[in-house]
DNA sequence: ATAGGGTTAG
C-alpha cells in the first residue's frame, strides 16, 4: 500500500536527515485519511522526535478535523510537556477553526484563542474570522462581542474578511441583529460578501422583508450579486410565499448570467414549490444536472404540502433507484408526504425500512410525522399506543397532535387529560389553552371554558397573532385580525359583509365554538369575520380582475372557520383560491379543498 | 501555509 511505502519512507531517512523527514512526515500526514489510524500516526511523530515541529502538530491537527478527533488531537498538541515556545498562530489557527467547524465543541475554540492570548502568541487576520465563527455558531452575543474588542485591539477590524464575519456573527447572536447592521452601515467598503451576510442573516431571523429591502438597496449601490447573495433573496421569496417576486428573482438570475450552481437551483425549487407554483419546481427539478439529496428532499418536501403525496413517494423511489442515499431529513419528508395523503401503510413501511434498512435512528420529527399520520387517518387509539411504546418522551408537538385528534374524534375525556398535563408542563404556551378550551366546547361546558380564558388572561401569555400576506402589483400587503391599518379599510370591511351575507345564503354557518372570547354569538361571528385571511380574500376580490386567482399565505394554521368559508367564496366568487399555511397548501375552488378536509 | 456570505425538515 501506498501508505505502508511511505511509512517505510519516513523511518529510513529520519536518520540521515531531519529536514528530509520532517517533509516525509508531512507527506504522510497529508496521505492519512480516515482508514489511518490516528492514533499510529501519533506514535509516528513521537519515534520520529518531531514531538516539538510546529508544522507536523498543525497538520496533525488540521486533519483531526476531517477525522472528527480535534479534542484528541488538541490534547496531544497543547499538552503539558510539550514546549509551548513553540507555539505559533498557525497552529492555533488551526485547532481553533477545527473546533469552530465542530458540532458541540465551538466553546472549545474560545478557550484556545484565550489561551493563545495567554500563551503571548499574538493573533493575526486569520484568528479572527474563526473565532468568530465559534462565536457565531455559540449565538453568544457577549462573548462575540469580546472578540470584537479584543480584534480592535490587535488592529484587525478593518479588514474586509473580519468585517463580513463580524455580520454573520452580529446576526447569529439574536439580539445582536443591530450591531451586524450598524457594522454594515458604517463599513467604508462593501463587497457582495457583506451584503450577502447581512441579507442572510435577516433571512435567518425571519425578516423576509428587511432581506428584499436590502437586495434593492445592494441594486442601487451598484454591488453585482453572486450566487450565494441570490440563494438568500430566494429563501426570503420562500418565506413570503411572494411568488411574483421569486419569478423576477429567476429572471434576474437569468438576465445577470448569474451561474445556476446546485445551491441555487435547490433554492429555485424549493422558492417555487413553497409559493404555490410545484409543477415549475418539478420542471425546474427535472432538468438541473447534479441533483444532491437536498434537491430530491426539496421536490419531495415541495409535492407533499400540495398534497400529492403518491407522486413524493414514487420521486422517493426514482431517487434510491438512481443511487441517492436518504438522509433523515429525506425521510421526514417522505413521511410527512405519507401522513399528509392518508398513505398509512406506505407510511409504516417506510418508517421501518429507515430504522432497519438504513440504520437511522428516529428522532422527535420521524415519530412526529408518524402519530400525526395515524392521527390524521383517525387511529386515535392507535396513536395514542405508538406514542407510549416509543423510546423517547413524547414532545409537546406531538401531544398536541395528539390532543386535537382527541378532539375530532370524540375521544375527549382522553384529550382533556393529556392537555391538562400540557398545561402544567408548559404554562405559557397559549395553544395547550387554546386546545383544552376547545375540548370543554365540545363537550358544552361552558363553565371550563371561561375559566381557562380567565387563566390565560392572568398569565399574560404572549399571543403569535395570525398575520396573512398577499402579493398585489410589487408590493406586499399583510393583515392581521381586525386590521384597520390599511388605507381601504373600509371597503374591505365592507366587502367581508357582504362575503359574510352572501355566504349564510349559500348554507354557510360560522364556528363560533372556535372564539375563545367570552363575547356574545353576534360578537363572536363578528371576530370571526375579521380573521386575517378573509381581510385579504375581501382585498383580493375588490382589488383584482373577476376570475383571476388569489393567492394568499397565512402564518399559521389555517382556523376550521376560515378553511370551510373559503370554500364557500371559491365558489360564490368563482375564484381559485391558493392559501398557504404554516403547514401546507390548500387549493380551493369551486366549493372544494384540494386537502379534502384532511388536514 | 490558514479567511468571509448560501440550499432540504420541524
Amino acid at each position: 500500500m501506498q501508505l505502508q511505502s511511505l511509512k517505510k519512507n519516513v523511518v529510513r531517512t529520519v536518520a540521515a536527515n531531519k529536514r528530509a523527514a520532517e517533509q516525509s512526515c508531512l507527506s504522510l500526514l497529508e496521505a492519512c485519511d480516515a482508514r489511518c489510524k490516528f492514533v499510529q500516526l501519533q506514535a509516528h511523530i513521537l519515534k520520529l522526535g518531531l514531538r516539538n515541529n510546529p508544522l507536523v502538530l498543525t497538520k496533525f491537527a488540521a486533519i483531526s478535523s476531517e477525522l472528527n478527533a480535534v479534542d484528541y488531537a488538541s490534547s496531544f498538541v497543547f499538552s503539558p510537556d510539550a514546549d509551548s515556545r513553540l507555539y505559533d498562530a498557525f497552529l492555533f489557527n488551526t485547532v481553533i477553526r477545527a473546533y469552530a467547524q465542530t458540532g458541540d465543541l465551538k466553546e472549545k475554540a474560545l478557550v484556545l484563542y484565550n489561551a493563545m492570548l495567554r500563551c503571548g502568541v499574538l493573533p493575526n487576520k486569520f484568528t479572527y474570522p474563526f473565532a468568530l465563527k465559534a462565536c457565531a455558531g455559540l449565538g453568544s452575543l457577549s462573548l462575540g462581542q469580546t472578540v470584537h474588542g479584543s480584534a480592535v485591539k490587535f488592529g484587525f477590524d478593518d479588514d474586509v474578511h473580519v468585517q463580513n464575519t463580524m455580520i454573520h456573527m452580529y446576526c447569529c447572536c439574536g439580539s445582536g441583529v443591530k450591531y451586524a447592521r450598524k457594522m454594515f452601515d458604517e463599513m467604508p467598503k462593501r463587497d457582495s460578501v457583506s451584503w450577502s451576510a447581512m441579507i442572510g442573516g435577516y433571512v435567518r431571523l425571519g425578516l423576509s422583508t428587511d432581506a428584499v429591502d436590502l437586495f434593492r438597496r445592494m441594486q442601487i449601490a451598484g454591488v453585482h450579486p453572486d450566487e450565494i447573495t441570490m440563494v438568500s433573496v430566494l429563501s426570503a421569496c420562500t418565506d413570503l410565499g411572494a411568488l411574483e417576486l421569486g419569478k423576477w428573482v429567476e429572471s434576474y438570475i437569468e438576465r445577470e448570467g448569474i451561474q445556476k450552481n446546485v445551491e441555487l437551483c435547490n433554492a429555485l425549487i424549493d422558492m417555487f414549490a413553497k409559493c404555490g407554483d410545484v409543477d415549475k419546481a418539478l420542471k425546474l427539478f427535472r432538468n438541473m444536472s447534479g441533483k444532491t439529496i437536498v434537491s430530491w428532499t426539496s421536490v419531495i418536501v415541495g409535492l407533499a404540502m400540495h398534497g400529492r403525496g403518491s407522486e413524493a413517494v414514487s420521486l422517493f423511489e426514482e431517487m434510491i433507484r438512481n443511487g441517492t442515499v436518504p438522509d433523515n431529513v429525506a425521510f421526514i419528508g417522505l413521511l410527512s408526504a405519507c401522513s399528509h395523503s392518508g398513505l398509512v401503510d406506505k407510511g409504516k413501511g417506510y418508517f421501518s425500512l429507515m430504522t432497519k434498512e438504513y440504520q437511522i435512528v428516529p428522532k422527535m420529527e420521524h415519530y412526529g410525522c408518524m402519530a400525526d399520520m395515524l392521527c390524521r387517518a383517525g387511529l386515535v387509539n392507535e396513536a395514542v399506543a405508538f406514542v407510549q411504546k416509543m423510546p423517547v418522551e413524547p414532545n409537546p408537538v406531538i401531544l398536541r397532535t395528539l390532543v386535537s385528534a382527541c378532539r375530532a374524534h370524540g375521544k375527549l375525556r382522553l384529550g382533556e387529560t393529556i392537555s391538562k398535563s400540557l398545561i402544567s408542563n408548559e404554562p405559557t404556551h397559549e395553544s395547550n389553552y387554546v386546545l383544552l378550551s376547545n375540548i370543554y366546547a365540545k363537550m358544552s361546558r361552558w363553565e371550563n371554558k371561561t375559566k381557562i380564558r380567565k387563566m390565560m388572561g392572568k398569565k399574560g401569555m404572549k399571543k403569535t397573532p395570525g398575520s396573512t400576506m398577499i402579493e398585489l402589483d410589487n408590493e406586499i400587503y399583510e393583515f392581521v385580525a381586525g386590521d384597520k391599518s390599511h388605507k381601504q379599510y373600509k371597503e374591505i370591511y365592507d366587502m367581508v359583509d357582504e362575503m359574510g351575507r352572501e355566504m349564510k345564503r349559500a348554507g354557510y354557518v360560522p364556528s363560533t365554538s372556535e372564539v375563545l372570547l367570552d363575547i356574545d354569538e353576534e360578537d363572536k361571528e363578528d371576530a370571526l369575520n375579521r380573521h386575517s385571511e378573509k381581510l385579504a380574500i375581501a382585498f383580493a376580490l375588490l382589488n383584482t380582475p373577476p376570475g383571476t386567482p388569489i393567492r394568499i399565505v397565512k402564518n399559521l394554521r389555517v382556523c376550521s372557520d376560515c378553511h370551510s368559508a373559503t370554500k364557500f367564496i371559491s365558489k360564490i366568487y368563482n375564484r381559485e383560491i391558493v392559501v398557504r399555511d404554516r403547514n401546507r397548501f390548500h387549493h380551493f375552488m369551486d366549493g372544494l379543498c384540494s386537502c379534502k378536509d384532511f388536514w
